[in-house]
DNA sequence: AGAGTCTCGGTTTTT
DNA sequence: CCGAGACTCT
């Protein structure tokens, strides 16, 4: 005879605090956890924060915290979890979900951005917003920017006023940092200072133009949810009432807005974790504050303090160079971290001759571990730009190696996707001047004074759509009104997103051959490969904002679609590894000008912020860690010239490390591949005596 | 006058 | 690899 269980709901206010829920499964967490991590999943009310160093188990803690709670009986969806980047986010929920059953999939949290984003969405028309704002993107904010300045005359007048990409960052700087524009000139951009009265004004036509249009840059969702809680308090308590438990993961990445926002969730209930480690803090430049992390006991009275300094992610090898490096910044840590996992291999740093070599070792090297068993998910491939990794995307591609990359140009980011969203857009926001401004650009014939013509017609007719009726010269008259007449038939909204879309496709691929006559096979297939990914979405509201906030990687539409048989290998820029983990990890593009940035090494303190980039990147690998370079490098319009490697890996001591050389025979064996000589490596202890190599006696 | 073409210079990291 | 500006064509 079958038995149902009957889930009698508890709603009393207590959640349990007092029952012996726990009982048998206490024991769980005591033995999987160390005592500080067990005291802070137990403590669970008031304040807390965990400061603690890389892989000492924070986001284990947090998620473990998660699984605890709701075993007491706390409905998961009066849990949120939140961080910074949209890759750690993924991994704490994802982590958390793992803990629990499918009650995980209530809890509240995600980015910052995605959580101000949903509660803006929900109760915009209780303070006044448009119910269907629209988010700008990096690209969109700018091109706002850009039609305010031209609008001004700004771009006329002075020659030399800065740009619509510089000016985009010292806004968001400004906002982000809570510092007077003129401030942030002083400080990035001091040649453009004259211009600090002018950009300060151009700054505050930008916010009446986003506020008259309905428009909300990243920036935006963040203040105007901090503005939510300030003006309308009681919303703002009814929103925190249902946020019984707050935590924070990477807290040393937020910024002061996003610190009082944390401040307004927990408002109600007061508890609220934070989690973090002050050496890892690498947003600096979008104004993230470390010294939030500091000031948390401070924000939050009878804050505990939990520190964990056990680290049980790499072998002590790993540690003790990852231990070195990051004592080398100028303003010092105190945490030293300890291991106690088995003794491993030393981490390596590899000296390629040049670009062509470090790529050949990484992808031999990955079949090679492939072989030995480690599967491909357990593989990375770390940067410092997105795009240095390019030739190795190749190289993986030739041999077929599926790999996943983040951090790289996204989707919306490629100019043929932008035309293609563009009539989206319009068909979503038919007075969406930017996508009028690049879509009517594409027609034959029109330029930009026949585009803002055109545009300053939809601004005040009442049919945007039919724009084939403007008093035109008869050269336009037929694409106009093909135009216009494509859209409007769109917008009923009979059809489904699908088939939106592949009207559009229809619409514009002829245009977009004649655009990009020169390689439009390839961007085709990546239309269309696009066009699959947004069939999955459910209406375009939903489409554009997510595109916006959690944008796809443009390799993800490049790559044939992964084998289901075997899970990919990662490239990530160092950025978006934040908070993650694999078994093994190389460091590509080491070089002194990478990382440290060329633009960070005038600036002590931007300086520190590279050693801990390079901090981060290091403490992501468990038991191999490879740290690349090139010697010599070559770069588009310039001679081949010897690079540095980076001074963070120099005057290392000699017992931390291994030095690989790259030395290139035959193959002996079956000669697999295409039979050409592959490079050999051959490791050296840089210990002994007469092995001390360095770059000049390399066989090159 | 406005559209189309070509060249040069600048290029971080994220939401 | 894209955007801005100079230059040329209609
Ligand atoms: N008490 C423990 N016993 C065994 N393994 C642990 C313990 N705590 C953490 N780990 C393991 O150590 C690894 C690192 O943990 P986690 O990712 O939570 O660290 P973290 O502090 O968040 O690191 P980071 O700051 O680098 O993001 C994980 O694989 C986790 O499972």
């Amino acid at each position: 005879m079958n038995t149902r269980k009957f889930v009698l709901y508890d709603d009393s206010d207590d959640g349990g605090k007092d029952s012996p829920a726990h009982g048998a499964s206490l024991e769980k967490y005591q033995s999987e956890l160390n005592s500080a991590q067990f005291e802070a999943v137990t403590t669970t009310d008031g304040a807390l924060l965990v400061v603690a160093g890389a892989g000492t188990g924070k986001t284990k803690t947090l998620t473990y915290r998660v699984g605890y709670l709701i075993e007491s009986g706390v409905p998961a969806s009066d849990i949120l979890l939140l961080t910074f980047t949209r890759r750690a986010a993924q991994e704490m929920l994802a982590r958390a979900a793992a803990i629990c059953d499918s009650r995980c999939s209530q809890i509240q949290g995600g980015t910052f951005h995605a959580f101000a984003h949903k509660l803006l969405r929900l109760h915009a028309s209780q303070i006044g917003l448009a119910e269907n704002f629209t988010v700008l993107d990096q690209a969109d904010a700018e091109e706002t920017l850009d039609i305010v300045r031209t609008a001004l005359g700004f771009n006329k007048k002075e020659k030399r006023f800065p740009k619509k990409r510089t000016l985009a960052t010292v806004i968001s700087t400004s906002r982000n940092k809570q510092l007077p524009i003129e401030l942030v000139v002083e400080a990035q951009y001091p040649h453009f200072l004259s211009f600090a009265e002018e950009i300060e004004f151009l700054a505050k036509k930008y916010r009446e133009y986003k506020r008259a249009n309905a428009l909300l840059d990243f920036d935006d969702l963040l203040t105007e949810l901090r503005d939510l809680f300030l003006n309308f308090p009681e919303l703002g308590h009814q929103i925190s009432s249902s946020l019984r438990y707050v935590m924070v993961d990477e807290y040393q990445d937020t910024n002061l807005v996003q610190a009082e926002l944390v401040a307004h969730f927990s408002a109600v209930h007061k508890n609220v974790m934070a989690v973090g480690d002050d050496a890892q803090s690498i947003y600096a430049f979008r104004g993230a504050n470390y010294r939030n992390i500091l000031d948390f006991p401070n924000q939050f009275p009878e804050c505990k303090l939990i520190k964990l300094e056990e680290n049980y992610r790499s072998t002590p090898e790993i540690l003790s160079l990852t231990n070195f490096v990051i004592n080398r910044a100028k303003e010092k840590f105190t945490k030293t971290l300890f291991s106690r996992k088995p003794e491993g291999e030393l981490p390596a740093i590899v000296s390629a001759p040049d670009e062509r070599f470090q790529t050949r070792f990484i992808a031999q090297r990955i079949l090679e571990l492939r072989e030995e068993g480690v599967p491909l998910r357990e593989i990375a491939v770390l940067m410092r730009n997105g795009r240095d990794s390019y030739a190795l995307e190749l190289e993986l591609r030739k041999r077929n190696i599926p790999f996943v990359k983040f951090g790289g140009q996204k989707v919306v980011e490629a100019a043929h996707i932008k035309d293609f969203l563009a009539y989206l857009k319009l068909i979503y926001n038919p007075r969406d001047v930017i996508s009028w401004n690049r879509v009517l650009q594409l027609l034959e014939g029109v330029g930009p004074k026949t585009a803002k013509q055109v545009i300053e017609w939809v601004k005040d007719s009442g049919s945007p759509y039919e724009i084939g009726g403007v008093k035109m010269s008869a050269k336009y008259a037929a694409s106009l009104k093909n135009l216009g007449d494509l859209l409007g038939s769109l917008s009923s909204g009979k059809k489904s997103l699908g088939e939106t879309a592949a009207a559009v496709m229809n619409y514009y691929l002829p245009l977009m051959h004649e655009k990009y006559y020169e390689d439009f096979p390839k961007r085709e297939k990546d239309l269309e490969n696009f066009l699959n990914i947004i069939a999955n979405y459910q209406n375009l509201e939903t489409l554009l904002a997510e595109l916006a906030l959690d944008p796809i990687e443009l390799t993800a539409i490049e790559t044939e679609p992964a084998k289901p048989d075997e899970q990919p290998m990662t490239l990530s820029t160092i950025h978006s590894a934040k908070g993650l983990e694999w078994r093994t990890v190389f460091l590509i593009n080491m070089l002194d000008g990478v990382l440290p940035s060329k633009y960070a090494v005038d600036d002590a303190a931007s300086l520190d912020e590279e050693l801990r980039l390079l901090y981060v990147a290091m403490t992501r690998a468990k038991s191999l860690l490879y740290v690349c370079y090139p010697i010599v490098c070559t770069q588009r319009g310039f001679e081949d010239y010897m690079s540095n490697p980076s001074r963070f890996l120099q005057k290392l001591p000699d017992a931390l490390y291994e030095r690989i050389l790259l030395v290139q025979e035959k193959r002996k064996s079956p000669p697999q591949l295409s039979g050409k000589a592959k490079p050999q490596l051959q490791k050296k202890a840089s210990g002994g005596k007469n092995e001390n190599f360095n770059d000049d006696n390399l066989p090159f």
